[in-house]
DNA sequence: GTGGTCTAGACCACC
DNA sequence: GTGGTCTAGACCACG
């Protein structure tokens, strides 16, 4: 299920706290649905439970989940606190990659391909349960 | 010109070349265009001249510029050698972008804008010289 | 085990880097092997450890090893990534040194007994495992 | 005649001092055939005199050519005075360029054939006026 | 413990 | 003057 490169230059914690927000983003973990404790997911991935943590800790200040003592970690509902900061920052990135794409001799045509894909791709909160 | 985060988690010489290659892509420097020499560039932005050395360094592996010694640094003829390898990557970002920007609540119309931007943005190899 | 020559023109990392990649193409490491750590080959070999640092950054550019924060650097599996430009430039320069020995002296078959202990000399990545 | 790379990691007079040392070896510089005077060769060039000066120096150690003050420089007739020493570098170099290319899947006949291509390359002192 | 970054300051090679 | 290498020593991030 996750897919860690322990080669990359990317820490784990990194990778993991990526791999989650992709799987929030396209609908596989949903609204208040449970993830994984953290010793399980440490032992499953064969990594350290600290590592875990690290991601969980990220995943909560970037408001992609929360965390109750003694029950485990949720998925938030997203899409609504999103502070304008944030939506900045996204775009800034946005922009700077497709530059770069269209530098390196993308197409239109192929980035409009991507769009439809990512688009397809999305389910948002909504949608979920 | 430079604004460097000292305070960033991203190294500072990565950032140099962040900036660097978003210089050249956008055709503000071009082909053949000398660089700030090594402690010019130090001095300037008072960081020690071994930063800025790496990120040039950096820069020269990556194919963006390249370096005489005794004479300085000067950018390269781009968009030549673009292996299809970093093709693959740049559409894998661009995908993840799209999709996390979608999530997030950005319209199609303003993905269209910030495109149109970055098209706008670019001055290839062939408009240089 | 490494000799190195500080007195030569070579840079000392670059020296290290052929070295290493010496030991590497000859199965002397092994995939997936460990390799000193920074500051161990550093105190063996009383040079700085940053020197060491420099050479293990470029191996790992050059795809022959990989560097794990925290764990230690490894041999990569190699011989899958062979770019043909790269096959190009060991030709290029094989031709040119052949040239200069058979110009020396150097017989046909001498030349053919050489390349008998380059060929048994060989570990390639399969037969390391 | 000379195709310098002025963007090459490799020092202006030491691209000299190879391209000489293959012009020697090629036979197309006979012995005691007068080379281009060092402001001649600067000029045509067009880099610094002291750079030319730099590798006819270095050609001369090397015992590839000789000079005659006031009179200019001269090719040296070779392959006599090949010590021992200077035989056993290029056959070290050989065997280990040869391990890489075979390291790197360069074929056995694929090498035959860039010996055949070197052989017939060589222009030997006695064959030469 | 590991690799990675950065500084301050020195010296060299090149042109 | 330029880039390039190296040292000594500090601090951080990772697991």
């Amino acid at each position: 299920m996750f897919e860690l490169d322990l080669r990359s230059r990317k820490p784990i914690y990194e990778q993991l706290v990526d791999k989650m927000k992709q799987l929030i983003i396209n609908g596989v973990l949903k609204k208040d649905e449970q993830l994984p404790s953290v010793r399980a997911l440490a032992q499953q991935l064969s990594i350290n439970p600290n590592t875990i943590q690290k991601a969980y800790r990220e995943l909560e200040m970037l408001g992609f989940i929360y965390s109750l003592k003694g029950k485990g970690s949720f998925v938030n509902q997203l899409s609504t606190q999103n502070n304008s900061e944030e939506l900045k920052i996204i775009k800034e990135k946005l922009k700077k990659t497709l530059t770069e794409a269209l530098f390196l001799g993308i197409s239109l045509e192929e980035i409009n391909d991507l769009m439809d894909e990512a688009n397809r791709g999305i389910k948002r909160g909504e949608d979920n349960d």
